[in-house]
DNA sequence: CTGAAAGCGCTAACAA
DNA sequence: TTGTTAGCGCTTTCAG
């Protein structure tokens, strides 16, 4: 039988109010009445009911954090998500969706049951859906990876456009102009229709032309990209240069070019996105762009704090940084 | 204002018991008002608080999660807890110990606070103290990556010691006889010692002799590995094959033997634990045991509902598969 | 089959 | 300062 703050009272002779004063330090009591108290709390190793007191209280301190699979991508998300989370009293409770809008839906949906106190969803696809439910339940949310502006609900996310064009320029300054692209599935918003976009459009302002033979798309795996590369192969012309949209598919490419005894950087340059711990082991290492995907997950957690406690946000949006690192798996053609 | 049973039974002009009964499906309702009230619950979209019937059901369908660090190898282990978790209606709530008993003490207890119906405790060193502590706020429990049985706990891990010992094995099949190892740090019971154990134990039955040079310490890093053959190589001598003690360590031990001039498998045939995904990305892929993280949590997860579920339990100990992946990071010397 | 009422473990008025 | 008591939202006897 597990105690309960009634025992406690009992045995140390009080009331259980006296009892619930100690634990909770919410007025002022009698040192000895406290010492009584404290001193059964000890030997019982007694803890209150969580349950009971999130009644009362209406919050838990838990929150929700539904991702599309746990893989080392998102084990930093969680981590950073976790950290800040810890730090600050709260547990962090998991769903997984496996990227299923019906999922996330049920997960919003449990969640709120649960009576978590906020929810961070890191989501692909947000649609009006997901939007209504939330507003019905009323649970503060944070979105990871996806622009939510025009939801009026906040999000995190790395810019997906800019990043994109500074590794085209760069490749430019390298002196590369056939370049080409193994994209992400264009239904996800940011890590494949933006960046896809922007190496589109920056092509556009160097003036170089895209050979839509250089142009795949690719799920993110790298089999994805092994695959796409194949398919890249099979042109009489390839590209000198090629952007992937993530260090997964470019490590797949890489892998597959190498296997059809292409040499890397010397026959084709290739950078990543993402720079995952991977992208520094393989050789020749990946040049690729750096997102710090832990402080996606920090900064998430610290808005999502923030709209719990103070009921109203002021950052709707934020931007993490992301650094261009230049490894070894782009040639230099000629300087410009 | 959230809506409670009661605000649902006034809409539906019904009393609360019908309602929870509706719900819960729990005693016969006339279809009339079945339908009254299911019209009600629809239109309002009401859920009823998890919180509240955790209170009275003795049990949150929560099952806590104390894992070292997310990364990507637990992430596979969450995604199998996680799995069987969600297919029986039970969510996970996570902490980060970072390796800190203190930490992982603390994590135990709060679980018990939340009223947890299971724990899951993957630790590296599960220690008296931890014995005592859950012992008394019985909650039932698994842990992954030690044998715990002395104590009476249910336990899941990988055989350590036979596949490292198969290694060898094969390594002198491929006529290595002089072998090294980069072994992991020997307070991890299970992935330290007792792989380093083997090693030892098997040399000594192929009546091999160890150059103690040739036995280096390595955190689980790949910094670490590096070091660790650095300073291997600083020797005159140095091994045909080398064991390493996890991937991570023998990719890094890779990278640096390649950085100062050897080949793999060529001047020096590297062995892995683990196949992570990079064993098959790198070049040579790595030679390795294969381990099935996801099915240790799995199997994790079935263990502690079973417990939960019969109160007792028949398996306390499960060993996880392993099986050798030969790919080409060792070179055959001769055949034997 | 239905409703009133007790109570899960705790907190927070409210009196004393 | 302390104790008594009324709930938090739900389930579950127990009468009817």
């Amino acid at each position: 039988m597990k105690l309960t703050i009634k025992d406690i009272a009992k045995m140390a002779g009080v009331s259980v109010s006296s009892v619930s004063r100690v634990i909770n330090n919410s007025k002022p009591v009698n040192d000895e009445i406290r010492e009584r108290v404290e001193k059964v709390i000890q030997e019982t190793n007694f803890r209150p009911n969580a349950l009971a007191r999130g009644l009362i209280h209406k919050s838990t301190n838990l929150i929700g954090v539904i991702i599309p699979q746990v893989n080392s991508v998102s084990a930093h998300l969680i981590n950073g998500i976790e950290e800040v989370a810890a730090r600050n009293g709260y547990h962090i409770i998991l769903s997984n969706s496996g990227s299923d809008t019906e999922q996330e839906l049920k997960a919003l949906d449990i969640f709120a049951e649960r009576q978590v106190d906020g929810i961070i969803l890191s989501s692909v696809d947000i649609t009006e859906q997901h939007v209504q439910q939330m507003n019905r339940n009323k649970v503060p949310l944070v979105v990871v990876g996806q622009k939510t502006t025009e939801y009026g609900i906040p999000w995190v996310d790395v810019d997906n456009y800019q990043p994109v064009a500074e590794v085209v320029r760069y490749l430019v300054r390298c002196g590369h102009e056939r370049i080409g692209m193994i994209y992400g599935p264009l239904q996800d918003q940011s890590a494949g229709l933006s960046r896809y976009q922007a190496f589109l459009d920056e092509m556009a302002r160097k003036q170089l032309p895209i050979d839509p033979a250089h142009l795949v798309e690719s799920r993110f795996t790298t089999k994805g990209g092994y695959e796409a590369m194949e398919s890249l192969l099979r042109n009489e012309s390839v590209p000198t240069a090629l952007v992937c949209a993530s260090d997964i598919i470019a490590i797949g490419a890489k892998n597959c070019a190498e296997d059809r005894g292409y040499l890397i950087p010397e026959d084709m340059s290739i950078v990543g996105f993402d720079d995952i711990e991977l992208a520094a082991l393989v050789r020749p290492q990946l040049t690729t762009v750096q997102v710090n995907i832990e402080r996606m997950g920090t900064r998430s957690m610290e808005i999502l704090l923030q709209t719990i406690e103070e009921q109203q946000l002021h950052t709707m949006e934020h931007y993490v940084d992301y650094r261009l690192m230049v490894r070894d798996s782009v040639k230099t053609i000629r300087k410009r």
